[in-house]
DNA sequence: TCCCCATTGTAGCCGGTGCTACAGAGTCGC
DNA sequence: GCGACTCTGTAGCACCGGCTACAATGGGGA
């Protein structure tokens, strides 16, 4: 099936163009549903640091990422900027919809070349209420999510810092990361700042914890990537 | 139509007898669909202390909260111990078993008499895949989970402890709180140990931090419950 | 090539919390 | 009422990490 999605990618985009079909979410879609499904979601394809929406904007679309990665974050009050998640192709941003109306809580930017597709929430609602499957599909995939979250809370809540850093490096290698000789890698660079919105810790304090897990070699940074060496087994 | 629920619930029991069918995740599934539902349902009262399932055991069931309250922790590596999630009629529990096999990673302790229906996962799908309208309610309510973590997140990222421990009790009223007289009161007590455990601090830090509150008057506990006053709005 | 800006690295001070220790207060059962 | 236990409150010391300030490094654009 020609895919409408690859118009709407540039010629030189390191953008995949497989199909939002192909994502494992939509297995089991039924292909007219889908057609369906298609010429209702807007596709787009936002640039680096570009946002999806942000934090006080009025809930509208929600996307399903067909190929990038989102970093979603939030300002407190009182100024400090946190990072709450990454989301990776085959995620949704913007679920907040589900549950709501209102106003985003939060900001999702585009952390590289990131392709997606848009749905009004009725319409969302409408697929799922004809493909059960893909309800059962997000219901899974946002299970992960609240896992993830619970990961994040018991990091959050214990130990030093120095071990935070590496439990937190550990859990996006994880998610985000790919196998490489030298251990798994993070497949996005990573500033000492990010890690401090990461870890709700301060940056200077990050660099003195790094400097103590690359001396120990528990971290490598290689390439500008974080690599967390040896025959390290996800969770 | 007579619930079966009502024969399991002890005389002399505070819980109500409301049948699960009333919550509102079930409303719209088909009257059949959850006749069937009931049949392979496992009822059941847990006391006090009791737990639904503990840390590392085998992922089985998934609870449906039918009365009661129910929190969820779990003991890291190093000792600590932390509490993820307070949960209320209308959730469930246990849904780790949709996006997984393998171990729970928490345990679930009944915090006052609850009453709960379990089911197996295969079972769950099926009435989902029967009654997208259910997948859709669950998703809504996923979708809340996972805000309700992002602030906890939040929380843990910024602050002094008596920030934290003042927004920690203020969410907490917003979904487990009933208004009164005198503001928001939390429906259960909430031991300063246990409060450590929600903000990963020192015991003796909660108490000098709600000194404080309580000495500002941000915060009131009376009939061993937390009350926080003034016209005070969710979120 | 050179400059600019983002990022990383180092040092020193000090305040908030962790930690231990122990003393009051409250609660339950006998 | 008495003992046992849990919970709350207070004190003092130690230290991690927040914070400021500034230097070194490095990559990208004009």
């Amino acid at each position: 099936m020609k895919c409408s999605c690859d118009d709407l990618v540039p010629r030189d985009s390191p953008v995949s163009s497989a199909c939002v079909k192909d994502l494992t979410i939509f297995d089991g879609v039924d292909d007219d549903d889908f057609e369906r499904f298609r010429g209702i979601g807007v596709r787009r394809v936002f640039r680096h640091g570009e946002t999806l929406f942000v934090q006080g904007g009025p809930i509208g679309e929600i996307f399903v990422i067909k190929a990038g990665r989102i970093r979603l974050s939030k300002v407190l009050e009182d100024g400090t900027e946190i990072t709450l998640d990454f989301r990776k192709p085959g995620d949704l941003v913007g679920e907040e919809a589900f549950s709501r109306p209102g106003n985003y809580p939060l900001t999702a930017w585009a952390m590289e070349e990131t392709m997606t597709c848009g749905f009004r929430v009725s319409d969302f609602n409408r697929l799922i209420l004809d493909n059960p499957d893909l309800g059962l599909k997000l219901i899974g995939n946002m299970s992960q999510r609240i896992l993830s979250l619970n990961s994040r809370l018991e990091n959050a809540a214990s130990g030093n810092l120095e071990d935070r850093v590496f439990r937190i490096l550990s859990a996006i290698a994880s998610e985000h990361g790919r196998k490489t000789s030298k251990g798994y890698s993070i497949t996005f660079p990573l500033t000492h700042e990010e890690l401090s919105y990461l870890v709700g810790a301060h940056r200077v304090s990050i660099t003195r914890a790094l400097k103590r897990l690359r001396s120990t070699g528990k971290v490598i940074k290689e390439d500008n990537r974080f690599i967390l060496p040896g025959d390290w087994t996800a969770e």
